[in-house]
DNA sequence: AAGTCATACAACCGCCGGAAT
DNA sequence: TATTCCGGCGGTTGTATGACT
């Protein structure tokens, strides 16, 4: 299959700052009209995905960067429990706040605060739980959330992007 | 002061679904 | 209807920085 945009030569690895005034300065003029097809115009040796998440993540215009506070943290935890690792969900409901900023989040913090919660469960010596385990060695089938299961995957982004905006094609 | 380890963050990869043709 | 392409998502990895010995 012929890709648009040729693999060759793309730059990998942290953004410069001329790298992202470039972007931006791409996207003001002529908006988002195809990640994969703007990079080159926009003088960036990038691939349309990589352009895309550091829009989407970094330079995008009300993202929040920063400490998470409480408010938003109990409601990362209260919606994980709810709806399982639907990070672009989750990041809906916060506003200035990514998908994967969350995700990190709650790789980096919360999910360890949660676990070190198990530490409040009734104590048992190694011998007691291995005599009530009746799992064997391997880990359990999944590590889907409890409460996931029946959710459609279809999750609508509410990353509003000025996506396929009005501007015309360069 | 130097080396090692742990943590946090940024970015990439692969897969999937929807839109366009 | 089938195929192709693009955007989006979640998982994972790489790297920089700080803490500790």
């Amino acid at each position: 299959m012929a890709k648009s945009v040729e693999n060759r030569a793309l730059k990998k690895g942290a953004w410069s700052p001329e790298e992202d005034k470039k972007l931006i300065a791409y996207i003001k003029r002529y908006g988002i009209w195809n990640w994969a097809e703007m990079a080159k115009p926009a003088g960036l040796q990038r691939s349309g995905k990589s352009c895309r998440l550091r829009w989407v993540n970094y330079l995008r215009p009300g993202i929040k960067h920063g400490n998470f506070t409480k408010e938003e943290e109990e409601t990362i935890i209260d919606l994980h429990e709810k709806l399982g690792n639907r990070w672009s969900v989750i990041a809906s409901k916060l506003p200035g706040r990514t998908d994967n900023e969350i995700k990190n989040h709650w790789h980096a913090h919360l999910s360890k605060r949660l676990k070190y919660d198990l530490n409040s469960l009734p104590e048992m010596s190694d011998a007691e739980i291995d005599q009530y385990s009746s799992f064997e060695t391997d880990p359990p089938p999944t590590n889907v959330p409890n409460a996931l299961i029946s959710e459609s995957s279809t999750a609508t982004s509410t990353n509003s992007l000025p996506s396929s905006s009005s501007n015309p094609k360069p």
